[in-house]
DNA sequence: CGGCTAATTGAGAGACGTCAAATTTGGTGG
DNA sequence: CCACCAAATTTGACGTCTCTCAATTAGCCG
């Protein structure tokens, strides 16, 4: 697994690093830092275990769980290409979540020791961590909405308008993600997430086929997604 | 509200840069940023609003709250004293959430372009922010999975044991929030908040006089916290 | 074409929300 | 210090959304 032919970070500089001066960049590169390569449902990191490294996704996708003491599975972000993820080592000795490939992805992996030795650079790189936190900090507030006030439908709706909002409306967007994936990232049930996903169809609100899925009519789902 | 006779940071400052150092600590003091009192139930910025300052809560409590498109209210954060909070101005223009004293509050306003400004010491307080906003994001993962996956019962039980973790279990500990705000904090509605505390109360498992509860059954509370 | 998993669909139960009324609490002024 | 009022909390009865359990169907790979 750690030794594989893939290309390392310097000849795919990820796009996290994109905004990064040019000294910056050229430290990371020195890092020579090797990208690995997962299957699907393969895991990158387990909550729990020291958090020795910080990943950044280059290609395919990424969950991030966490499981109850009951035994639930919570899906708590969907890491996409270019982003950075497990950074709880900057902090703290282990990982807070799991990291979990929800298809083949590439990852960057990027020892946290090597991060503390950037001298220069370091400030810099902390600086856009330090904003990609924040984001993610946004939109961490956003999900606690959706969870703790929103009906089933309307985190569904939210969901499906969000994952397409890249997508122009005649276009098919693939689905990475499986209803059973889509239920444990909206705290709902696999039943109700397809009874919603079957109703839809039949009001031609949404279109799927071959895991691509298609919004046909983006105001009736945003009315669902904001009425009560 | 902008003059009032409160000291200033320099003369109490917040425990938020109590890991910095000396010259990252004249230079926050010499920003000479006031400390502004705020009463119960006072806005402290709203979302959507330009994100120009940052604050440290010096005293008190504040709520980050956040209302759905149906007009629901979730409380997304408790702020505690001595923590940074208000930090989208750093990334983006506007604020995310909405922040509101629970109580009595005394907070320090900061110019995010006075932060911008810092010179060496910029560095640092970004980096003790990235800190902050990686435990927070950790925290966010908490509540997540709280929210999504576990039922009224375990998530006020969490709640609570999470409350008076600080507090010996024969010590009284103020419960700063109503019941509205429990419920809007746990995405659950006041009355079963309401049942529950009744309920454990009558079996012992919590006690409460003015505005404080005690745990008197931890062992209890914390299987419910865990048990579906 | 079988065999396996994922997804759908139905029926029934239960947890929680909603609505309404009763009770307590806290604050205010006499 | 007490009476009074408004707001917060409690409690009950009922409805419904969502979960649970189970059976069926669809999709996919060898």
């Amino acid at each position: 697994m750690d030794q594989d032919k893939s290309p390392r970070c310097g000849s795919q500089m990820p796009d996290f690093f994109s905004g990064a001066g040019k000294e910056t960049l050229a430290a990371i590169e020195n890092l020579k830092v090797n990208s690995l390569l997962y299957a699907a449902e393969e895991s990158i990191y387990a909550a729990g275990s020291p958090a020795r490294d910080v990943y950044i996704l280059n290609e395919g996708y990424i969950k991030l769980i966490k499981i109850s003491t009951a035994g639930k599975n919570q899906i708590i972000r969907v890491v996409k290409p270019g982003e950075i993820f497990g950074f709880d080592g900057l902090v703290d000795a282990l990982y807070n979540h799991s990291a979990v490939s929800l298809r083949q992805a590439n990852v960057c992996r990027i020892p946290v020791s090597s991060l503390e030795n950037l001298g220069e650079s370091k400030t810099e790189v902390e600086r856009l961590i330090m904003v990609k936190c924040i984001r993610e900090l946004q939109h961490a507030d956003d999900r606690l909405l959706e969870l703790g006030a929103k009906r089933s439908a309307e985190r569904l709706a939210s969901f499906l308008l969000d994952w397409c909002s890249d997508t122009p409306l005649d276009k098919w967007k693939p689905l990475v993600l499986s209803r059973l994936e889509i239920a444990q990232l909206l705290g709902v049930t696999i039943e109700t997430v397809s009874r919603l996903f079957a109703q839809w169809k039949r009001e031609a609100i949404i279109g799927e086929q071959k895991q691509s899925i298609q919004i046909k009519d983006a105001d009736k789902l945003r009315f669902i997604a904001s009425s009560n």
